[in-house]
Formats: C-alpha cells, structure tokens, sequence
RNA sequence: GGGGGCGUAGUUCAGUUGGUUAGAACGCCGGCCUGUCACGCCGGAGGUCGCGGGUUCGAGUCCCGUCGCUCCCGCCA
C-alpha cells in the first residue's frame, strides 16, 4: 500500500480527471455545513480538499470532526475549479479534489499557540519545537540550510576535497573560547572538551597527506548568546596544503553566489571587494563593516589640532559622523548616553541646518575654517575625541544604531567584502600582553617579521574574514607549517616552552616531520543561513535550539543527574553560595 | 558581571489621571450555513493581571523586592 500518489501542493491542471490519493496535515477547514472545504498541507505545499455530502456522506460526517493539524488521507477525483472559483494565490488554485473516501489519520490536541502568528514567546514556541518547525517560515529555513550544505558539498568535492571527521571529545584549550567540559568515568578527574573548532586536527589531517580536507563540523563555545550567536554551531572547516589565499577566496567566490543563486535567486557580483583591517577599523569602526549604506567615519584629527575647544585639541584623535539629520539635543543626549558605556567621554555635536545656521554648545569654541571643514546644510556632526581605538569603536556603533534607526540601509542591497589583511596580533590590556587576533596558527605576512620584535602591533597576518552585509561569514588564514617559527609566535605570546610542549606539542612535532605549507577557510553555516534569509535570529535557522539561557525547554536540558552517576565520574556539585 | 524592554484569557494584544462586573481578535466548545479559501452568522466557556510585600477607602494601573523571558554591552570567531 501506498500512501499517497502525489503532493498535495503538485496539483496541477494535467491532473484533472485523475483519481488520486493524497495525505498530509488540516491546515485550515471550511466548514459550510453542507460543502467542507479543507486545505491540504504536505511537504510540497497545499492543495484543497471538497467534500461533498451528495458524492460522499460517509466521508462528509467524517469531515465535520477535522481540526487543525489532524492527518487526513483522501482519496477522489482532481476537477478543474469553475473560473470564479479559481484562487490565484495558490499554485494549485485551479484545481481540487472531489473527495470520495476519507480517513482521519491521526488527530490533534488543540494547539498551545496557532501557527499563523508570527510573535508567540520564544520559550513557548521552542517547548513544542515539532508545531513551531510547520510552519512556512521554518520550513523554508531549514530546506534552505539543507540545500546550502547540499551545494557547499557539491563544491568542494568537485575540487577534490574529502569529508573527514575529527573528534567531538577533544582536548580543552587554553587560547580562546570557554570549552564544554565533558568528564569521564574512565579517567577519573581529567575531561575531555568539545572542540570550538577542529583547528588543530584539520593541520594535522594536511599534514597527514588528505591534501585537501573539508567538513561540516560541529564546535562549541560555552559563551553567552545573542541574537547572532549559538554555542552550537555548525561550520564549513577547510584546510589545504600548498595553499593559495587567491583559490581559497575563488572557492568562496564560487560556493556563496551559487547558494544565493540557486536558494534566493539573488545574482552576487564577483570578485568580493576587498579592504584591509585598519581600513575598514577607520572608515566604518568595525571589523565586519555593514556596506549597505554610508555614513562613513570620518577624520578631523588635523583639522582641529590647534584647535580653540580643549576636548579636540588635545585628543589623540577626533572623528566624526555626518549624520543625514538635524538631529534636536534630545536626540543627541540620547545618543550620547548609549555612547557613555562603550567608553566615550561626551559626544560633541554642530547641527548645520538647510537655512545655513549652525547650532552647537561647542561652535562658538571653532574657527571658521574648522566649522567649514564639517558644514554639510541639513546634518548633524557627532563628534568623539579619544585614542583612535575608542573613537572609532564609539562611532561604529553609533553608525550601526543611526542606520537602523534612521532606515538608511538598503535592505535590497548584498553587499559582500574580504576583509585582508588583518593584523597578527592584539594587545590584551587587562594581561599587558600580546594575543593571537585569528589563532596563535597564523602566519605572519613575509614582511612582518622584522617587526615582532620592534612594533608587534603593525605586523600583518595572511588571514581573512568574509563579511556581508555586516555578518562575519567566514574567516581563515594561511598557518605557519615551520617549526621554529610557531615556537617563536608561542614564546612571543607568553606561552612558555614547557606549556608548549604540555599543550602543543604534538603539533610542534607533526610540524618537524614534514609539514606542507598549509591554510584553509570557515564559515559558520549558521550564520551564512541567517544572513541568506534576512533572518533576525540565528535560532531559526537551527531546527533545535538553545534558548538564549543556553536551555533547551522542550527537553529541558541542560539537565541535573543522579547522585550515583556523579559519583562515578568524581564529581560533586557546589552550591552557589560555596563559590 | 552590567544595562534596556517586556510579563493581562490557550495565543497575540488593548486597558485612560488608581474607581464598580478586566476587554478585543484569533483559537476552543455548541448551533446554522452547498463555492469557501483569514468563509460567514448566532451563542458560550475561558483570567491567581508572573510571584511576594507595601501605599490607598479602592491597585492590572503607583512604590519596593523577586522570578522569568527578550535585546544589548562585557565575554565570544
């Protein structure tokens, strides 16, 4: 037996005069008393069932008892609908099913929230996760992924990458991210951690000879969630030997506008646009700059340095916004106390309105060649003076908040860019030391080198990062493969050479006995998900998810266990209070 | 760890300067209905206004505390 011979959502013209079977869920019923109409929903769509008590009593009692989401299965002839009849929004709208038998698969309890509506409670939603995921939003979300991971697939084995598998129970690493912690009764007192990423196994795969490697791979980070952010995510994990930074970004060229084409149908002009990190940092105040719209940073440090007003003159930098409004002091007092606890001082402002006035508590502090650098009728000046660092930070997100709130972002718009290169290191201020800014892999740029010893802060890395439409989507570098030289980045980030050999040594051997040169890529899919979609939350585009309390509610893990199990394992819980 | 917002029926929300019996839509239950497609019409059930305390003659509304959710900063590729 089968259960069905076509989708419900299939119906088309050429089937009229068929008899057919067709099952799938109650997405609404129209109960006429007489005629009942029921919309038929299956994986390819919907399609309308009538049931007529002159053609079928039987199946017309029946039909009275349908609710939404029951499981129906129908079995009758596909009639061409008369022309007043026809509804155009349905691909199926021609036609229907002149129901003969009909049977009450399965039944449903009323729902706890109706999938037509949009803003039900996360928490609930994700309590009855199996209700949430039908509907048409969620559905698509998570076909959508499939076919991406489908066409990344396609890609890379086309070039010749394998899929190979690393560890879920690794190592924990010291660099980076909180790590899971997984204990085992085996080895009483050590743990295992969940990779954050397979970083150091996909080296050591190149190394091995799988020249060219890729998986879709899970990592874990015990951080906090946001909107953006999961601690379980889903990544694209490429590595390669005898790299070429050129082929990876023209692999990445390839695999992404052939998703947003094939999923979207949205044409992705290629080659990316590139920018370097301290560009990017300057102009938008951001590492992965949102192109979408203007409102670039702009610089004043020169222009105001024998300046009259004492906050510019002094400051080791002066940079400005202008902002497309004249904006009032509330607006700008608003501003200016979201911008107090990214770090900045005040926020200086001139509002130059259309009529040529100009209205600010500092102008009467600027020359008229400083006010005629920033004059633009109609806008408003924001000004931060501080080290660079803080005011481009400040600015950039300011700029990010001013886009959204002042809608100047194209939402039509797919704006795509490299960001390379990017610097090797970041001084870490609360440990006064220097840290890795990708991973302590990185290979420094040739011409960086001399500077590890006298300006560590200019050196390059070859990394990149894959930014679109503000959303990182990938990131990668080529990795250093000489021993020597990944002992002397290890010593140069603090890493003692007995930690060294405690933490890395097996790497620093695998890289003494023949390591190609070797470089690779990830990208989140997650995100690439979120980002194709236009999806607010990355959640959605998970099929089970944590709640952004890292919970799940409908399983309710993370769970506490038995005393017993916890005993064998050595472990014992502390209450909150013996912290 | 810090900040903002929210918490009222199964769901999404409204609820005026504190005032009598807390409303709407959808959903649910019952009835009518043979061309609907967000079907329509009539009727009904359904509430610890997150929880605790306070102010008041009177609190969904004001105050304090607390819990939960959510977004952001810190943190995190």
């Amino acid at each position: 037996m089968s259960w069905r011979d076509l989708g419900a959502g299939e119906l088309r013209k050429d089937d009229v005069g068929r008899t057919v079977t067709v099952a799938g869920w109650a997405a609404r019923r129209r109960d006429h008393g007489g005629l009942i109409f029921v919309d038929l929903r299956d994986q390819t769509g919907i399609g309308q069932l009538v049931i007529n008590p002159e053609r079928s009593p039987d199946a017309a009692k029946r039909a009275h008892e349908i609710r939404n989401e029951f499981v129906l299965r129908a079995t009758g002839e596909v009639v061409a609908r008369a022309p007043e009849a026809v509804n155009p929004n349905l691909p199926t709208g021609e036609v229907e099913i002149q129901v003969d038998e009909l049977e009450l698969v399965s039944r449903s309890t009323p729902l706890p929230f109706q999938l037509d509506e949009e803003n039900v409670d996360e928490t609930l939603r994700y309590s009855y996760r199996w209700l949430d995921l039908r509907r048409d939003r969620l559905q698509r979300n998570i076909r959508i992924r499939a076919q991406l991971v489908s066409i990344i697939r396609q890609e890379m084995e086309r070039d010749g990458f394998i899929d190979i598998e690393t560890p879920i129970m690794a190592k924990p690493t010291p660099e980076g991210a909180r790590d899971f912690l997984v204990p085992t009764r085996l080895q009483r007192g050590k743990f295992f951690a969940l990779p954050q990423s397979p970083q150091i196994y996909k080296q050591l795969l190149v190394i091995s000879g799988f020249e060219r490697y890729y998986q879709i791979a899970r990592c874990f980070r015990d951080e906090d969630l946001r909107a953006d952010r999961l601690q379980e995510l889903t990544q694209l994990d490429v590595e390669m030997a005898f790299p070429d930074q050129e082929y990876i970004f023209e692999l990445m060229e390839r695999i992404v506008p052939r998703i947003w084409r094939e999923t979207i149908g949205i044409e992705l002009e290629t080659p990316f646009q590139r920018m370097s990190w301290q560009e990017a940092e300057l102009r938008y105040g951001s590492d992965k700059p949102d192109l979408r719209f203007g409102l670039e940073i702009q610089e004043a440090t020169e222009i105001t340095r024998g300046s009259e007003f004492g906050v510019f003159a002094n400051a080791e930098a002066v940079r400005y916004l202008s902002v497309p409004r004249e904006l009032s002091r509330a607006e700008v007092q608003k501003l200016e106390d979201m911008a107090k606890p990214w770090g900045a001082k005040g926020l200086a402002y001139i509002v130059f309105r259309e009529d040529g006035e100009v209205a600010s508590p500092i102008a009467k502090f600027l020359s008229e060649p400083e006010l005629e650098a920033f004059r633009e009728p109609g806008t408003t000046a924001l000004f931060v003076a501080d080290t660079p660092k803080l005011a481009s930070k400040v600015l950039g997100l300011l700029r990010l908040h001013l886009g959204r709130e002042l809608d100047l972002i194209d939402r039509n718009a797919w704006e795509f860019l490299w960001i390379t290169p990017m610097p090797l290191l970041e001084w870490n201020e609360d440990e006064e030391r220097w840290n890795a800014q990708h991973h302590p892999f990185t290979r420094p740029t040739d011409d960086s080198l001399p500077l590890l010893e006298d300006d560590p802060g200019a050196a390059s890395a070859v990394a990149y990062d894959l930014v679109g439409n503000g959303i990182e989507l990938a990131g990668g570098s080529i990795r250093i493969h000489e021993p020597q030289l990944q002992a002397r980045m290890f010593d140069f980030l603090g890493i003692s050479a007995e930690e060294q050999r405690a933490k890395f040594g097996f790497l620093l051997d695998a890289l003494a006995m023949g390591a190609p040169p070797h470089g690779g890529i990830a990208s989140g899919i997650d995100r690439l998900t979120m980002a194709l979609l236009d999806e607010p939350v990355i959640r959605d585009t998970v099929a089970f998810p944590k709640n952004q309390a890292g919970m799940d509610p409908m399983s309710g893990a993370p769970a506490e266990v038995a005393n017993d199990q916890l005993q064998e394992l050595g472990l014992t819980v502390v209450e909150e209070q013996d912290r």
